[in-house]
DNA sequence: CTGTTAGCGCATTCAT
DNA sequence: ATGAATGCGCTAACAG
């Protein structure tokens, strides 16, 4: 007897002359009942198309979901073509595979977590998301959460050293007190706008990853005594071709011209290594360039880019990793400075 | 007085004296009760720290999840680093944003499912997937469901014409019947291995990607009268720098040396350029190269290539708007040819 | 306009 | 080893 072609666990065992709790067992908990019964009632219900118990009313009951929002510090359609980001999710898609958890993409402007927190098992964040409300969201709601690249009080994060990364690269690049410096920073502003920063008092202060990252600069400059002019530090607000050109553009046409320029990211570095080289000038000899996260297509280039290689993909395991074990960790991974010709 | 910390609809409205059906009025359906009424509630609510109803048990109640899976032709680590399907997810993404519809990432490597199709509300698939069962499955499921790039039994799908394409592209790379062509393809065989493609009977049959564009490469190469050796076909098993270079290297290296290089992906013709360039051959003087997909690191490349842009953004944009509408339709998508210097 | 009730599909006691 | 009952948290139909 076919009955309609959309079987529930309760008309399923109707059918089979059985109570619903020895389906749910025969899914679930094999040790609840005999073998034989087991696999003969598996096989009626392969038999009448029955794939096993809703999964959204399982969810429900059980109050577990199989899925993960990893939340994103932008939207979904920004981040998803930045190569670091990118790595990043290979990391954690690779993890949350293998452990049959499904991955929910979720954009750091949405303005409320409500929306799905009652259908994940927690969240892996990515960076700190553009809309501050969500940080605050993050920090009380009720379910597991990994920050990655930032902090909130929570316990289990991943980060790298920004600050040791950037001041070996820029150790590396700098050669001595005649150096002409420009930084091309990225996000060092709230205000989401492509200009100078004049002011960096409260560097000291910042927590972002770019305030981070110039204080590593900076500890460097000191070092070699090297001094930078208030408008020699740029503020990208995103990491686009874009605004890099336009940004490189500016720096290498300030007076006196730069002769190292400081990038945060290598999308950055990329952009004023080709701004430069249209300018007709040579690297490294003219102009050193230097930039961050160690992406493929910068170690292609010619020439090829000295940078920070960060392990994002590593990075993205390791959080996954730490979201499935819900170890309460403070993670901190490595980076190295990769050698190119650019510097 | 505060009850235990977790809200649901239910407690709710006993601690406001209300029913629960008033609750649940106000959250979701304004016009059952007076405004004033409906303020009052929201207002306790919020000041008791009750967000809404539960969205898992609303999902489940309405059979509405507000979830859609993007099903990709691989594992997610796989896709998530190419250029073209980001593009794509770009696009989903920007429309499902908008929607305020949520993005899971599914895998073509899984074999169930089962596993999400209870808790979303349907599935946009971005090329066939890898797990053939998958699409005897999707064929099937009792969802909502956009194909992309292919097309099974279903009447919503998204395509763009590969052999036209393909044609125009061949057409603009070859010059006459003493071109010595050879052609790097894509997936053209089921097998994972990177190999040459000595039998190619069954393309006329082959209804895949590379079929569709292989028919086009053969179009052009027969208008022209132009002979195509058995040896001279490539089959690439991934679109990935390491494959691709060493598909080219041999393409490069037979003999006689190619003229013309038709490449399936951009990936490929960027790996195919960086291996002639290393070998010092001129392009396109010693020879020309043509991809496929339009990628930008493919435009910004010396020198630049010449190529078919899929509009993949937009490709994800309208497949995701077809998913929205519900509307069943086989939408055809344009492409452009884009003229570089590499032919 | 408001409250009562019956499920959505299931897992888990607690009996037997 | 099995079955009846309860409720996960909610919505929609219905009654008032």
């Amino acid at each position: 007897m076919s009955k309609k072609n959309h079987w529930t666990l309760k008309s399923i065992a109707k059918e089979l002359g059985v109570s619903n709790a020895t389906v749910s067992n025969a899914f679930n908990r094999p040790d609840q009942l005999s073998k034989s019964r087991r696999e003969s009632i598996l096989a009626a219900c392969k038999e009448l198309g029955y794939f096993g118990p809703n999964k959204a009313a399982q969810s429900l009951r059980r109050g577990k979901f199989n899925i993960v929002a990893l939340v994103l510090p932008d939207s979904i359609e920004y981040m998803v073509s930045d190569p670091v980001a990118s790595s990043f999710m290979r990391g954690v898609a690779s993890v949350l595979e293998k452990d049959g958890t499904n991955l929910l993409l979720f954009s750091g402007n949405s303005d409320n977590l409500n929306n799905v927190v009652d259908f994940v098992d927690g969240f892996i964040c990515y960076g700190r998301p553009r809309n501050q409300s969500l940080v605050e969201q993050l920090k009380i709601v009720p379910k597991h959460v990994v920050t990655v690249d930032f902090d909130i009080g929570r316990n289990a994060s991943v980060n790298i050293n920004n600050e040791q990364a950037s001041y070996e690269v820029a150790k590396h690049a700098l050669h001595n007190k005649d150096d002409q410096v420009a930084i091309l920073g990225l996000r060092l502003l709230d205000q989401n706008v492509l200009c100078r920063v004049y002011e960096h008092h409260e560097c000291e202060a910042g927590q972002s990853i770019a305030h981070q990252r110039l204080r590593g600069y900076q500890k460097a400059l000191t070092e070699l005594d090297i001094p930078i002019a208030d408008d020699r530090i740029w503020n990208i607000p995103e990491s686009s071709e874009r605004f890099a050109s336009i940004a490189a553009k500016e720096a290498l046409c300030s007076l006196p011209r730069p002769s190292v320029l400081l990038c945060m990211s290598d999308l950055i570095a990329l952009a004023a290594m080709r701004e430069a080289i249209k300018m007709g000038l040579k690297i490294p000899e003219d102009i050193r360039i230097v930039g961050f996260d160690g992406i493929d297509e910068a170690q292609r280039f010619v020439p090829k880019l000295t940078t920070i290689h960060q392990n994002s993909e590593e990075k993205g395991a390791l959080a996954a990793n730490l979201f499935i074990t819900k170890e309460e960790q403070k993670a901190l991974i490595n980076y190295e400075l990769q050698l190119g010709q650019s510097s």
